[in-house]
DNA sequence: CGAAAAAGTGACAACGCTGTCAGCGACGGC
DNA sequence: GCCGTCGCTGACAGCGTTGTCACTTTTTCG
C-alpha cells in the first residue's frame, strides 16, 4: 500500500514540525473513495454501503482524521455554535454563579453530544446598550442558536433585538408573555403551591413570602402558586406577609427582617429563590430565632448555596441543567431540520425537604 | 451609484428570506477596490491609504457587512476560538462555582477584545479518561490555546495530555513543578504569610490552618505562608494545629470541628479557601463559638460566598478574572505572532478585611 | 538626479469541506 | 424485455476569506 505523504518538502526544513493533520482528500486517497464518500461518512448520511464505510472509517483511524470545522462551517453555511445568554452576574453586588453553572453544564453535554461548541454570553440588563450588544454578538460569532436564560428571557428589548438578527433561539425558563419562539419551563406555579401546602402541612398558619425580580416572570408565576397553596390548605392571603425583593441574597435579608418585625410575624417564609431564602436565614441569625424551631425557611432553584447554608435549605429542585440541555437539543435538531420552534416545553420540579422547615 | 444587488433571482419566489448579508466581494464591489484590499482594512494590515480605508469603512457600514468567521479561520488556518478547561464543578457533592465564574468572565472580556469566542471545558479530574477526553475536544474544536485552570494545571497526566495536541496553552494559578509553557499566578505564600501576620497582630497566639486539596499547588503555597508568617511573627508552628481539607466546604467543617475540640484550640483559623472558611464558620456555629469574639476566621479566593457566610468573611482577594484575562490576551498574542511562551506572570493578591476577624 | 526602498494595490490560487447533479448497475412490475 | 426506481458513488463547483506574489507609484537618500 503507497502510504507516502501529500507534501513533504517543506517538513525536511524545519526541524519538528507537528505531524500536519490528514485532509479528507488523503483519507479519501487511503480508503480508495472518493472525497464526497468520506464526506458521507462522517456525515452519516444515508446510502452508504458497509464495506465502504469500514474502508474509511479504517483510514480515518490509520490517520487519526478530523474533519476542519471551519472547512465544513463554510460549507454548510453552519457554525456548529449554540450561544448561552445569561444576566451578567457581575453587574450585582453579591453575583450568585450556581444557577448559571448549571445551565453551563446542561447545555454543554447538549452540545457534545451533537458535535457542537457551547458559546456563553453574559449580559447586562442594565446596559442601555444591551440589545445592541447582543446583535453584536450574533452578528460577530454567528451561532446556529441562542439560549435566552431568564430573566433575559422576559426582557422586550432583548427579544426584538435577537428577532431582529433572524437566529434561531430558545426562551429558558420565562415565565410568561405570549412570545411565539420555543421555550423551555418548569411547572413554577403548581410546585410553588405544592411547597405551600407543606408547609401548612406542619402546622403553619402564618406563611409568609418574598417574591423576586420584577422582571422574573417564572418567579411571579411563584408568588401565584404560593396563593393557589393557601387557598388549597384553606388560609387566607395576608398581604403584609408578602414582601417584594429583587432575587438578590440582600433583599431576602430585608425582606425577612421586615416580616419578622410585623405584629404578627410569619412563622414560616417561603421565598422565590435560593439566594433570597439565604439571606432570610442569615435574618433569623440576627435576631436570634431558632431555624427550623422558631422560624420555619423554603427557598427555590436548589442551587449549591442551599445545602451550604445551615440549617441546609428545604427547597425546589429546579433542573435548570436538563431544561438547557433540552433547550439545546431542540435548537440543534431545528437547524439540521431547517425548521422553526415554537410552543413550550415543561420539566417539572419537585420539592426538596432539608432541615430549614420543620412542624409549627 | 449602483446599487444593484448580487443576486436577487431566488428571493424573487420565497415569501420572506432574511436580508442574505453581504460578503466581501460586494463590499469591494461597492467601495470600488478588490477583495485584498477589504480584508487588509478589515484586519488592520498596515499599507492602506486613509482615502481606501474611508472608502471601505463606508461600504462596510453601507452593507452592515460582517466577515464570515468560518471562511477566514479555513483561509487563515486559525479558528478564533479558546478554551478555558477547569476542573468539573459537578464531580463535586457541593459544587463550588464562583471560582469558575470569575475566570470565564475575564477570560471572555479578553477574548471579547480580540474578536476570539470562547469555549468552556469542565473535565471531570477523577475519570480515568480525562486525558482522551481533553485530547479529544482539543482535536475536535481546535482550539487556538487553551488555558488550563487550577487544579488541572498540576496534573502531570493532563499536561501530557495537552502537550500531545500540540496547541498552545497557559496554566492558570499552578503552584509548582517546573514546566516550560507560561503560567499566570498570584503571590499565594506572601499574601497567606501576611495574613498570618495579621492575625497574629490581633494578638492571636492559636493559629490553625485547613490546608487545601493536594493536588491544588497552589493552594500548598498558602501552607508554606501560613508557615513563614508564624514565624515572622515570632510564633510555633504546631502541626496539630493544622488539618488536611480538600478544598471542600465540608472538609473545613470537618477539620474546625477536629481542631476546635484540641486540648487547646485554636482561637483563629485560616482556611486555604473560602468554601472551607465557610465550613469552618459553619462549624462553629454548630459548637456555638461566637465569631469573632471567640474565634477569628479566614479564607482565601473572596469569592461570593465570602459575603454570603455571616459574618462575612475576612479573606485575600485572587484576581481570577484578572489573571485569567491575561492568561488569554498572552495566548492571542503568541497566536499571532506565532511564538511560544514560557516563564510566568505573577498578578498579585490583596487582604480583604471583613467581620470574621477579630482581636483575641 | 537616479537608484533603491517603501507604500499601496490587485490577480489569483489556495483553504478543506458540502451540495448538486449525473452516472451506473441492480431490481421490480407488467 | 423494457422502463422506472432505488442504492451507491464520484466529478466538480462553490463557500468567503487570506496568503503570495507581482506590479505600479511614491518616497528616501547618497
Amino acid at each position: 500500500m503507497d502510504l507516502g505523504p501529500s507534501s513533504q518538502g517543506i517538513y525536511a526544513m524545519t526541524a519538528k514540525m507537528p505531524p500536519a493533520r490528514a485532509t479528507i482528500t488523503e483519507v479519501a486517497r487511503q480508503a480508495g473513495v472518493s472525497i464526497k464518500t468520506v464526506s458521507r461518512v462522517i456525515n452519516w448520511e444515508p446510502n452508504v454501503s458497509e464495506a465502504t464505510r469500514a474502508k474509511v472509517d479504517n483510514a480515518i483511524a490509520r490517520l487519526n482524521y478530523r474533519p476542519s470545522q471551519s472547512a465544513r462551517n463554510l460549507a454548510s453555511h453552519k457554525s456548529r455554535l449554540i450561544a448561552l445568554v445569561f444576566d451578567d452576574p457581575s453587574a450585582y453586588e453579591i453575583p450568585s454563579s450556581g444557577y448559571i453553572i448549571m445551565m453551563q453544564l446542561g447545555a454543554l453535554r447538549a452540545c457534545q453530544l451533537a458535535g457542537y461548541d457551547l458559546l456563553i454570553h453574559p449580559c447586562n440588563l442594565k446596559s442601555r446598550r444591551v440589545g445592541a450588544e447582543l446583535r453584536a454578538m450574533v452578528e460577530h460569532s454567528r451561532p446556529d442558536g441562542v439560549v435566552l436564560a431568564a430573566p433575559l428571557s422576559n426582557v422586550p428589548k432583548i427579544i426584538r433585538a435577537i428577532r431582529a438578527t433572524n437566529v434561531r433561539f430558545v426562551r429558558l425558563s420565562p415565565g410568561g408573555g405570549q412570545v411565539d419562539e420555543l421555550a423551555v419551563l418548569t411547572n413554577d406555579r403548581e410546585i410553588s403551591a405544592e411547597m405551600t401546602r407543606y408547609l401548612a402541612s406542619l402546622g403553619h398558619r402564618r406563611i409568609g413570602f418574598i417574591e423576586g425580580h420584577p422582571m422574573h416572570k417564572a418567579v411571579a408565576n411563584r408568588y401565584l402558586g404560593y396563593r393557589d397553596g393557601l387557598k388549597q390548605s384553606g388560609l387566607v392571603y395576608q398581604a403584609e406577609w408578602v414582601f417584594a425583593g429583587d432575587n438578590s441574597f440582600q433583599s431576602g435579608e430585608a425582606g425577612a427582617t421586615f416580616l419578622l418585625r410585623r405584629h404578627k410575624p410569619p412563622t414560616a417564609i417561603f421565598a422565590a429563590n435560593d439566594d433570597m431564602a439565604a439571606g432570610v436565614i442569615r435574618a433569623a441569625d440576627r435576631l436570634g430565632l431558632k431555624i427550623p424551631g422558631e422560624l420555619s425557611v423554603a427557598g427555590f432553584d436548589d442551587v449549591a448555596l442551599a445545602r451550604l447554608v445551615y440549617p441546609a435549605l428545604t427547597t425546589i429542585r429546579q433542573p435548570l441543567g436538563v431544561m438547557a440541555g433540552r433547550a439545546v437539543s431542540e435548537l440543534i435538531s431545528a437547524v439540521s431540520a431547517g425548521v422553526e420552534l415554537h410552543g413550550s416545553i415543561v420539566v417539572p420540579a419537585e420539592l426538596q425537604i432539608r432541615e430549614s422547615t420543620g412542624p409549627m
